[in-house]
DNA sequence: CGATGGTGCTGAACCGGTTAAGCAAGTGGG
DNA sequence: CCCACTTGCTTAACCGGTTCAGCACCATCG
């Protein structure tokens, strides 16, 4: 029961396996009535293509595309965007026989080594790219091995690549602005790591639309995303003496950790403390008071990235394109502030 | 600036790449010190083996597991369980140059048809399948193509394959009968489908648990693991003329779900109502109340799962292997009754 | 009627590895 | 000194596809 190759349909329909071959890829060489026998031995047999021996025929691709996720296991589990990107990927890939290599990482280095290992053994025919840090070396590897790359990110600082950019001032203004007008003077941000790069451009969108609104007081503490960070200084800030009206968070994890604090500490949200969430997920409604989010429509990021990256692959020239920023979402965890 | 070759090696070496091959592969048939000129030849040019090739070789494996998890993508991204099974699969794999093939898919069939694909084309060496259902048509979908394959779940009503399981009795007797002495006497269960077998044993073990513990009444629900779910059954339950006063959730976001409509119906917690959550994130530990829960390894699992995977593909024998059930993390959402 | 061109197929090379078989040279034993 | 054995290497087949060159056959055209 060993699995049918070509050379068996070939000898069951009697024919050469070259003409088995353009048969089954439907090219001209063969004659309609050869093809349909040919098609219907295949059929019989079970034939699959052999995924390898595809890929090591003159320039052949291996069907496969690579991400690789570079956060431990415990944030990974309870941050919602990375399985909703890879959701999107998946069902954009889904069908056309493409597959989705996934790693994960606790290290940077280790994925950029993850990178050079996968295009120096032929394992994909391309990589997505998410995180971009200031300073990334990914770049460097990604163009060196000529691995065709979709960033999503940018569109500064990675080089001429194709990437997927959204606008992140549009959203932050929004957020400002919304709480400038519940008379929020003191807000403070709980950001992601200094080294992505859009948590700089947030940092400053946050900045510049502080000054817009007329909000007096603005700050950014860095955080990991985690929930034990969120908790942690959004204690520091809540036991502050001027402590801030309004916490914008980077991620729904440690907003909901935010959230829990406030309780902890006896401030009322959203009477003393207004909180929004950047990106939501059914998480943001299920807590009580359901948590004012930036809606990001992320499993799309997922399939656009996907579908930008096949086109790339397959050598078409792919222009960058900016998606949907996300828009805010009020509910509970906003309101007017009262003094 | 094409990728270097074994025959590349030879050349630049003035051997045959048959010599290439055996030093490569530290296989005898090469001096000591010509195998150590073909390494570093090898090193210079930045050779790594094409993937593809090694697998068309005789016997060849593709270096490749897969995992299909069938969930749609609004829950996958806040359900905890599987990123963080896939992170422990994934620090089991890393450096053994083997990759994880994820696919995701919102239907029962299409990941029958992905098992099948994979081993028609060759794409993996082998498979973890997770969620054992009852009437499974996966099992007889591996057998027939001889995939490899390890099961999380089982020993029951999986044939012959290798898996590693739990004993979901034992938890459940601990979570009933620490209810019981807080004095429960009416616990719901917001259960998984019905059609996993995991979930008929949980159902077993409650009923069993709650006559062993002298818990006079207690019913199961079956939901599908949305938060939305958990709201809505939630709601149905604690608006009951005699609510229980209990609540076992089959996992933690619907326990998070259930803990908001207890805030919204004013119902409290724990000191009207305990809730219970099976499976620990890092979500139970921010919300407030602080949610006790049933504390399982999820990474050890896939960790192991992987270990399994890699022994049977490279043709070991594999026992199937019991794994801890997990215990009981008493936290703040569970207390004594106060009526 | 011969040159031309298209159709339908075959044969063989090729992709980049692995591996069995063969062979020359050196070594040791009887 | 001959034989057997080991060492270190080469040669060639093979894995399962793709693709190019070539060839026989037939129809068409000037």
């Amino acid at each position: 029961m060993r699995r049918p190759t070509i050379v068996d349909i070939a000898k069951a329909a009697g024919v050469s396996k070259g003409s088995v071959s353009y048969a089954l890829n439907g090219r001209p060489g063969v004659s309609e009535e050869t093809r349909r026998r040919i098609l219907a031995i295949a059929h019989d047999l079970g034939w699959a293509p052999s995924s390898p021996a595809r890929a090591l025929s003159s320039g052949g691709r291996v069907g496969a595309i690579g991400l690789v996720i570079d956060r431990p296991a415990h944030v990974l589990g309870v941050e919602p965007f990375f399985m909703q990107f890879v959701s999107g990927i998946e069902a954009e890939l889904t069908g056309s026989g493409v597959d989705l290599l996934l790693q994960v990482t606790e290290e940077h280095q280790a994925e950029v080594a993850a990178y050079r290992r996968w295009a120096a053994e032929q394992r994909v025919d391309g990589v997505i790219i998410v995180d971009v840090r200031t300073e990334d070396p990914r770049f460097e590897a990604v163009q060196k091995t000529f691995l065709p790359t979709v960033v999503l990110g940018g569109p500064e600082g990675i080089g001429s690549l194709p990437c997927l950019y959204t606008d992140e001032s549009a959203p932050m203004r929004e957020v400002v602005h919304y709480l400038g007008a519940l008379g929020h003077q003191r807000i403070a941000r709980i950001a992601g790591p200094e080294y992505f790069v859009h948590t700089g451009k947030r940092t400053r969108a946050f900045l510049e639309a502080a000054e817009e609104a007329g909000v007096a007081e603005v700050y950014t503490e860095h955080a990991d995303y985690t929930g034990e960070a969120g908790t942690r200084i959004t204690r520091r800030l809540l036991t502050r003496t001027d402590r801030p009206t309004a916490l914008v968070y980077d991620n729904d994890l440690m907003a909901v950790a935010g959230l829990g604090v406030a309780r902890e500490l006896g401030v009322d949200v959203p009477s003393q403390l207004s909180i929004v969430a950047w990106d939501d997920s059914t998480l943001c409604g299920l807590v009580r008071p359901a948590l004012t989010a930036v809606v990001r429509d992320v499993v799309s990021y997922g399939r656009e990235a996907a579908r930008m990256l096949v086109k790339v692959v397959s050598g078409e020239r792919v222009q960058s394109k900016e998606i949907s920023p996300g828009e805010l979402q009020p509910r509970a965890s906003t309101g007017l502030l009262l003094s």
